[in-house]
DNA sequence: TCAACAGTTGCACTATCATGCAACCATGCA
DNA sequence: TGCATGGTTGCATGATAGTGCAACTGTTGA
C-alpha cells in the first residue's frame, strides 16, 4: 500500500473537487470498478481531466489502478475504517442539481456495453473522442 | 440555517487544510463547544489565524456561533447525517504524530478555568498573547 | 469616560491548484 | 512493422487559498 505516511488533510484535500467528488461518488454508490473511458462517458469530461484526477485519488489512498491491456481499472480501496466513512458520507450527500443522478444514469448506461465483465469499446462520446470537435 | 445552498465540495474544502481538521476534530472529540481563546490556548495558533479558519468552517455549514459578552462560542452543527458521518470520520483518523493526543490534552486542561461552565479568562499561552515576542 | 481585551478583517505576498493544449507512452491488431 | 487507440504528462495560465502584519470593532469593568 502507498498509503505509508498520509495526512488527515491529504484525504480532504482529494475530495476537494467537484469532478473528484463525482468519480468516487459512481465508485461508492455502484460498488463498480470502472476504466478511464468509461468514466469519460459517464462524466463527459475529457479524458486528460479525467485522468489527472484520478491519479490524485490514488496517490491519496482512495483509489487503486489495476491495468489489463490497453485499459486501466480503477477502483475505491476497500477496508480502511475512516475511507468507508468517507464513502458513506458521500452517498449520503444530497443532490440538489441532479448531476449525480445523471453521471449514475450514464454510468450504468454505458456499464452494459462490457463483455465478459471487461470493456471492450472506447469513449462513445463523439465530442469527448480524440480529433474531434462536435 | 444558512446551509441553504452548499455545493458538496464545500464541505471537504472546508476539511482541506491541517488546522481546520484540528478544530473540528476537538470539538467532535469532546462534544464541546469553545471559544476562539481556548482554541487558541489548545492548539496554540495565533488567534487571527483560528479566528479565520473558524470563520471558514463556518461558511461551510459545519460550525455554528453564538456570543456571549466578549467571548464567541463556536460548536458543531448536529442532526446533518453526512456532517455527523464527516465528524465520525475524523474521530477514526489515525494520530501518527500525536498532534491530535496534544491538541486533546491542552484542551482538557484548558476547560478546567471555566467558571460555572463559561470562560472567564483570555488567552493564557504568553508567546500568543498580544504585544509579546515570548 | 477610558483602558483592557476577545475577536475580526483589509492588505500584500506567496504557494498551490485546476485546466486546456499538444506531445507523448504503451498496447493490440492487421 | 505500422497504425489506431486507451491513457499519461510537460508546459503555460488564470484562479484560489493560507498567512503575517497591523488596524479595527465591540464589550466589560474600573
Amino acid at each position: 500500500m502507498h498509503t505509508i505516511n498520509l495526512q488527515p488533510q491529504e484525504i480532504f484535500q482529494a475530495l476537494a473537487d467537484p469532478t473528484r467528488i463525482r468519480i468516487v461518488r459512481l465508485l461508492a454508490e455502484t460498488g463498480e470498478e470502472a476504466c478511464l473511458c468509461e468514466l469519460v462517458d459517464s462524466l463527459l469530461e475529457p479524458q486528460y481531466k479525467l485522468s489527472r484526477h484520478v491519479k490524485i485519488l490514488r496517490q491519496a489512498g482512495l483509489l487503486s489502478a489495476e491495468k489489463d491491456g490497453r485499459w486501466v481499472y480503477h477502483r475505491l480501496v476497500r477496508g480502511v475504517a475512516y475511507l468507508e466513512l468517507a464513502y458513506e458520507m458521500l452517498r449520503a450527500l444530497p443532490d440538489a442539481d441532479g448531476l449525480f443522478a445523471h453521471d449514475l444514469r450514464n454510468f450504468r448506461e454505458r456499464m452494459c456495453l462490457r463483455e465478459g465483465g471487461r470493456c471492450r469499446v472506447g469513449i462513445r462520446t463523439p465530442s469527448l473522442a480524440v480529433a474531434e470537435g462536435e
